[in-house]
DNA sequence: TTTATATTTGTGTACCTACACACTTTTTTA
DNA sequence: TAAAAAAGTGTGTAGGTACACAAATATAAA
């Protein structure tokens, strides 16, 4: 053992009688040692359990590391997009004294148009690794083909494009999502009970990804045989103003008066259940994410349960596993599945105030 | 902004033209600086928006942290124990190089005695912070006020003596877990299903702990007249042992067939749902931790929900706040509870894989 | 005005690593 | 065998900060 102080490249010297130029050409390959040499280097390395020092290394290489995070716009603080990027922050503040740099940029989920130029202003940074979120599928295989081109590392964030060359997809494992969904949803409903499943989709997001997560939702009642023969509709509603989402629903309760349960499959829960209190419907709802829109309904009881996918976690994991890569040449785990936190009007508290 | 490249001392000592030396005299208020001076200073430091390179500083420094930590042993790698040392240890993995040295002490449970020598130890040891799972509460009082003498701070972590000196307190709030444990379990009973609440109590651990959940528990219930008239007894088993365990329940059940559901204040539900399962008992459990032995009762369907309070997260949290404060002097909040997570077969391995 | 004292300011070094460069020793080739 | 090439080894410096110490300047006393 013997730790009591940190060893150093010039006690590996001392010990084995050569220049820490010599320790620096074995730690670093660089050849150019006499084998005698390198055998009592290995040896001092060895035997005085010597580690770098990763603060002195990187202020001798002075290396910088730029990172770019391109994700859709956060309309409002209000919108879920606005904690990934929480947690990007976070995380280059832990890294800004080791050299990492962040520069974010955003898309319209309404204008693909924006989504190009963005990225192509961060090719022009020639960034060290990128932050994708990749909501435009097409999109963001012009883009990451071009990274590939320039050997530019990039993760995804929240959503996936399986099968490429990212070093790693950071988000939530969507079928599973669903199917928890369904399990919160059923805990609360009759077994006859009629569900609603929608899906308000905004702009020219991936419509793949939601599909996903009702093909989970849906498993979960296919799973059990006591619970499959419940009727699930499920609808789209094609924006998120308040007079669309109105007239949607309203259109779809008149025809079915059965539905007593909604299933949300994204941030936006709250625009459904503020529906429901606006008119008296009991019926119950689950939806996704930790919005304060989502927060407030919860509270008040017109939400049952949500189902966080760690947003602000899933941005600083982001930046840990491309520093890591960087720093530590450490290959992540290709999917790194963020916990599915469940969160009831007992629990969002402690969520709230510990981001 | 210009933040091309970082700000540095010798970037101001040009700006403000002095030497290196009147810079650090100004940022460390180290006196002996003519107002003209300090104020060119200042205004250097303003208008180049500098903040000092953490690392530069710690190796200028060469500061030692030493940290020491007293939980109760963790008998084998399965028992709760082990989650908040892996927390520990991961965190001063993540400040090794910052300067920072554990040294882990373990106290038996069944033994106040070896509570008092290995906190004698660690007074010998003249730490730098202490992070103390307070189990015993006379003789943690008694190491405080040691450890207070001595101006060694230290945090509390899991279990919390209120009102001390203490940096901080990183643990569950335990009246709100039992709160949540309330509505969970009866989320998934009937009205009418007659309660037991387990105290299981492992050598001289102090029971106020526990009495403080089972509180929280019973307020769910009174917090609701719909619910308030079913019966809830509770019951201590002073003992792990199966065979104990064993005769106490069946002592219990007999003359309760009514009891439908089950509350264990710790995280040894598994030994409940184990005997549930033996005796084709159908009863609901819910429980704490994600110990290996509740994941697998919590799979195979004998408990029904786990409460998570974190552990590992508690070890890592506690040694950056111990961090935080020695190298920013960031006071932190007295109290820092940690998420509830509510955990159940389908989200079960995301919180594994995660750890 | 000179000396003594206090105040202010600058310089050098340590912390640890990486790498360029220079120097020395050995081996190869003419 | 001398010169050239190759291999092996050591030195110096940068990077940013902190602090001891030296130096310079200003103020007070004689």
């Amino acid at each position: 053992m013997a730790k009591n102080k940190k060893t150093t490249i010039q006690d590996l010297a001392n010990y084995a009688n050569v220049s820490i130029g010599t320790i620096d050409r074995v730690l670093h390959n660089r050849g150019k040692v006499s084998p005698a040499k390198r055998k009592k280097v290995e040896e001092a390395i060895e035997k005085l359990d010597f580690n770098p020092n990763l603060l002195a290394r990187t202020l001798a290489l002075g290396r910088q590391f730029t990172v770019c995070s391109l994700f859709p716009e956060a309309t409002t603080s209000q919108s879920y997009w606005a904690l990934p990027k929480i947690g990007v922050d976070q995380g280059v503040e832990v890294y800004r004294d080791f050299g990492m740099d962040l520069h974010a940029y955003e898309y319209s989920l309404f204008d693909e148009s924006s989504f190009i130029k963005n990225a192509d202003a961060i090719l022009g940074k020639n960034p060290s690794g990128v932050i994708l979120a990749p909501l435009f599928e097409k999109e963001s295989l012009e883009f990451i083909t071009k990274l590939q081109e320039r050997s530019i590392p990039y993760v995804f964030i929240d959503a996936n494009i399986k099968n490429k060359e990212n070093l790693s997809y950071i988000g939530p494992d969507l079928k599973g999502s669903g199917y928890i969904a369904g399990k919160l949803l059923n805990s609360v409903l009759e077994p006859s009970d009629d569900i609603l499943i929608v899906n308000m989709v905004k702009g020219f997001e991936n419509s793949a990804h939601t599909a996903v997560v009702e093909k989970g939702f849906r498993e979960f009642f296919k799973s059990n045989a006591a619970l499959s023969n419940r009727k699930i509709d499920s609808i789209t509603i094609p924006s998120t103003l308040e007079t669309e989402v109105s007239r949607e629903l309203t259109k779809y309760y008149i025809k079915n008066p059965g539905t007593k349960g909604v299933f949300v499959t994204n941030s936006r829960a709250h625009l459904i259940s503020r529906y429901h209190a606006l008119h008296e419907l009991d019926i119950k709802v689950v939806g996704f994410d930790i919005v304060p829109g989502n927060v407030a309904e919860l509270k008040n009881g017109n939400i049952d349960y949500i189902i966080s996918q760690r947003p602000v976690f899933q941005g600083v994991t982001a930046v840990k596993t491309l520093f890591d890569f960087f720093v530590y040449k450490k290959s992540p785990a290709i999917v790194q599945y963020v916990p599915l936190d469940i969160i009831i009007k007992e629990n969002v508290d402690y969520y709230i105030n510990f981001q």
